[in-house]
DNA sequence: CGATTTCCCTGGCCGC
DNA sequence: TGCGGCCAGGGAAATC
């Protein structure tokens, strides 16, 4: 369940390791989510960005130079989905891809012998390869609200648009349309920090306030951590990340709230588990 | 046309 | 031990 934090970790260890390599070669399991992925041969990895839960890895063409004729490049789009994994395997027998790993969705190889690997054991996950700035025919991308530590998203923005809309504020926390890489944990973790209610549907200016901080400080310290594990979650290196020992909420049905220890429940919101208290959480 | 529902996937876990 | 059934859940397609 990679959310903005997790995806965040995997591009910081992605970008200084693969920025420069040249994609020389491509395989993948055959499903339409996931063939796209071969039309980022010939092209060479400027650098690797995120846009909410999406990786934008910026491509040009082999041999060109930034801000030439070649146009502003491509973007290779990673999102991983439930159980979406990427690393860089250094093993250069491999690098044909004829060895199987298992859930492997794509490999790209390199031309320096590494080989970038994508598995996914339940394939949520989705590649795409799109020119640079126009849209990418991906709904939620193209649709996608402000990043979390944009200075477009703030209380104002957050509450406005919370209110414009009859949905629980989970929903819209869930939609993108607010604001970019908040899944089920960190909207879990925000809305208990913040004490609102998931199934609220309006905010108040200070709830806004409060919402907006708590939804920076929890994807704050979910990057600090490296992310969460809950069970599927490996960073680039394969290693696990630390958050799951700082929830307070997602997950702890039935113990104790750590701020005032009512008993934390669990709903269904829009056919998602929810976990909140009952108690400092009001609509 | 926006809101809502359904479906895609498979491993892990629970209970019998 | 074996196995059926259920759950997890982001996002896109289908439907309301």
């Amino acid at each position: 369940m990679p959310e903005l934090p997790e995806v965040e970790t995997i591009r910081r260890q992605l970008d200084p390791a693969i920025s420069g390599a040249v994609i020389t070669d491509c395989v993948t399991f055959d499903h339409p989510k996931f063939t796209p992925a071969h039309l980022a041969v010939g092209r060479r990895v400027v650098s690797v960005g995120r846009r909410g839960k999406y990786l934008l890895v910026h491509l040009l063409p082999d041999g060109a130079a930034t801000g030439s004729a070649a146009g502003n490049g491509e973007h290779l789009i990673v999102h991983l989905g439930m159980t979406g994994r990427l690393h860089v395997d250094a093993d250069r027998r491999r690098a044909t891809g004829t060895d199987d790993e298992p859930y492997r969705r794509a490999r790209w190889t390199l031309a320096d012998g590494r080989s970038l690997v994508f598995t996914d054991v339940r394939r949520f996950g989705r590649i795409a390869v799109v020119p640079n700035g126009a849209p990418t025919g991906l709904a939620t991308l193209d649709r996608m609200g402000p990043e979390p530590f944009d200075p477009a998203f703030d209380a104002l923005a957050l509450r406005s648009g919370v209110n414009a809309s009859r949905r629980a504020i989970k929903t819209q926390l869930l939609s993108q349309q607010l604001v970019a890489g908040l899944g089920n944990i960190y909207a879990d973790e925000a809305l208990w920090a913040a004490g609102v209610h998931p199934a609220a549907r309006r905010l108040t200016v200070a709830r806004a306030e409060r919402l907006a901080q708590a939804i920076r400080s929890v994807l704050s310290a979910g990057i600090e951590a490296g992310g969460t594990t809950l069970r599927d979650y490996r960073d680039a290196n394969g290693d696990s990340g630390g958050f799951q020992f700082q929830l307070h909420c997602y997950g702890r049905a039935g113990e104790p709230c750590d701020r005032c220890a009512a008993e934390l429940v669990r709903t269904v919101i829009d056919a998602r588990s929810t976990t909140f208290c009952r108690v400092c959480q009001r609509r």
